[in-house]
RNA sequence: GCCCCCAUCGUCUAGAGGCCCAGGACACCGCCCUUUCAAGGCGGCGGCACGGGUUCGAAUCCCGUUGGGGGCACCA
């Protein structure tokens, strides 16, 4: 009987949700639920000159969002909290010391300018930075003076200077490193919160973590904490390292570079499953289906997770496409229902916005929609006056201001005449005889009509737009354009 | 500087020695559809970083070079 998978997403609270969490979360959660295992939300919050109030609830909120809901966090549930570091500090405290006794750990009351000192010896002797144990030298006297004078003081993992550390990545294989090349890592700070290695392997294992699944980044630090595994005696859990998502010049994700908040998405109109779905394909594709077709790039959580093995994720860092994204967004709103699509677009419609005419005008858009913000843009024009546009853009190329107030009053005579309902063979046929009666094209007829009622010469289907704003409000319209070639012919006549 | 990871179209990827003179998606270009723009359909452009091996046979295995990335904090 194997022990329960239980996978976790260890974000720390320093600012906006950020896109590599959900990344990880996803395959974090697709897997352990893909094992039957849980999905666990540890907040990594012993930075405390970095800590952001908000940020946990953003974080909760988020993975909310995309639909990665942990199945133990803050807040949540579970057995094995708390689930937040700060309210575990005492725990650190103990292991600490613990190693302490056994030898694999010491004080060190190095002064941050010592080291500081240090290092820039190092470096001007061009060795790699590293603790030059002082400390671990003290005798025990000089360790009792300093505690009784009540110096500060950090806790060092002892690393042995003989040996190799391997483990298997589940991703990339074997990895080894000498124990020689590695730092006398300080594993608890002088505030008496733990770093990151002792937190996170303390942690890791008593809430029972299976595979730790991280960033790519991680992978130097592994062995420092295997070495803690082993001086507590503890099995270790498997590990993963996932690729690092990448802006485009190649270096590491950055705030700098890419959209890194998950607000912002949400913000965009970006649809969670998009998120999901894209994220998926970076590193990671769906297998082919059992005829060895190849499986379409779209497809949601549910077949992730059905999936999802580690094996058929890949090494190299992708770069994080927005235009690729975006086109995901695009398929997957159309892959919605109109009441559907309607229900999601409602943060995004403006306050005092007509809803009945927005969901009207919802199918008349929805091909063109790549995003949910678009919406209020690629349809203002039905829902207050057109923007303004300069008579010429009513011209059509090879005619002029004459010709084009003559054909469009025609076009006004026509709607006006069309009893209402308006049909679309009425309306279409009434236009294009108008046309061929003045020996234009039709496109050029219809291109005037919709610049009149748009301001635009690019806009969603015209016959739906007139339908939409209604006979009276498209005669207005047509009447404005009139008007302003009027005022444009009287211009260049005199 | 030292250590580690990585290397297929511009980008995301398929490919686990012969099925590949390399397949799909995004982007780009063209055509079709069409009242514009989209969406959709069809087609095109475009890649195994380089050099050595191993093998009857290499994108796939090994070594090296080059290139890219990450790490080396009282940050995670």
């Amino acid at each position: 009987m194997s022990e329960e998978v239980r996978l976790r997403i260890a974000p720390s609270p320093t600012g906006d949700p950020h896109v590599g969490t959900a990344y990880m979360s996803l395959f974090d959660r697709a897997f352990a639920h893909h094992r039957g295992g849980k999905f666990i939300l540890r907040i990594e919050d012993t930075d405390q000159t970095r800590y952001n109030e908000t940020s946990v609830q953003e974080i909760i909120d988020s993975l909310n969002w995309l639909g990665l809901t942990p199945d133990e966090g803050p807040g949540i549930s579970g057995d094995y909290g708390p689930y937040v570091q700060t309210e575990r500090r005492q725990l650190y405290i103990d292991h600490a010391n613990k190693l302490v006794e056994m030898g694999h750990a010491y004080r060190c009351f190095c002064t941050r300018e010592r080291l500081e000192q240090m290092r820039k010896e190092q470096a001007a002797r061009k060795e790699p930075p590293k603790y030059d144990r002082t400390c671990y030298r003290l005798s025990k006297e000089e360790i009792e003076r300093n505690l009784s004078e009540g110096k500060p003081y950090v806790i060092r993992m002892l690393v042995p200077h003989e040996g190799t550390t391997t483990f298997n990545d589940l991703i990339r294989g074997e990895i080894s490193f000498e124990n020689k090349l590695l730092d006398d890592q300080i594993i608890l700070k002088s505030d008496g919160l733990p770093t990151y290695h002792l937190a996170v392997v303390v942690d890791d294992h008593y809430m029972k973590i299976s595979h730790v699944v991280r960033a790519e980044e991680w992978i130097s630090s592994t062995p420092k904490h295997i070495l803690l595994y082993n001086y507590f005696d503890w099995a270790w859990p498997m590990f993963a390292h996932m690729p690092l998502l990448r802006n485009a010049d190649r270096s590491k994700i950055s705030k700098r570079k890419n959209h890194t908040s998950l607000k912002w998405y949400r913000e965009q109109g970006f649809l969670p499953e998009a998120m999901v779905n894209f994220l998926a394909l970076m590193g990671w594709s769906m297998p082919k289906g059992p005829d060895g077709v190849e499986s379409s790039e779209i497809f949601f959580y549910e077949d992730i997770e059905r999936e999802f093995t580690f094996d058929r994720v890949t090494t190299s860092g992708p770069i994080f496409d927005l235009v690729k994204l975006t086109s995901i967004n695009g398929k997957h709103i159309r892959l919605l229902s109109d009441d559907e699509l309607f229900a999601r677009l409602q943060p995004f419609l403006p306050e005092g916005m007509d809803r009945q005419k927005a969901r009207l005008v919802l199918p008349v858009i929805k091909d063109r929609l790549t995003r949910l913000g678009e919406f209020a843009e690629l349809t203002g024009f039905l829902f207050g006056p057109p923007p303004d546009y300069a008579a010429d853009a009513l011209v059509p190329k090879k005619s002029n201001l004459q010709e084009t107030r003559q054909a469009l009053t025609r076009v006004r005579d026509l709607l006006a005449s069309l009893p209402e309902p308006w049909t679309h063979d009425a309306w279409e046929s009434g236009m294009r005889a108008i046309a061929q009666d003045l020996d234009m094209k039709a496109g050029d007829l219809f291109m005037m009509l919709r610049v009149s009622v748009t301001g635009s010469n690019v806009s969603p289907p015209l016959f739906e737009s007139i339908e939409i704003l209604g006979k009276d409000e498209t005669l207005d319209r047509v009447e404005g354009a009139l008007l302003k070639l009027s005022a444009a012919t009287a211009d260049t006549t005199c």
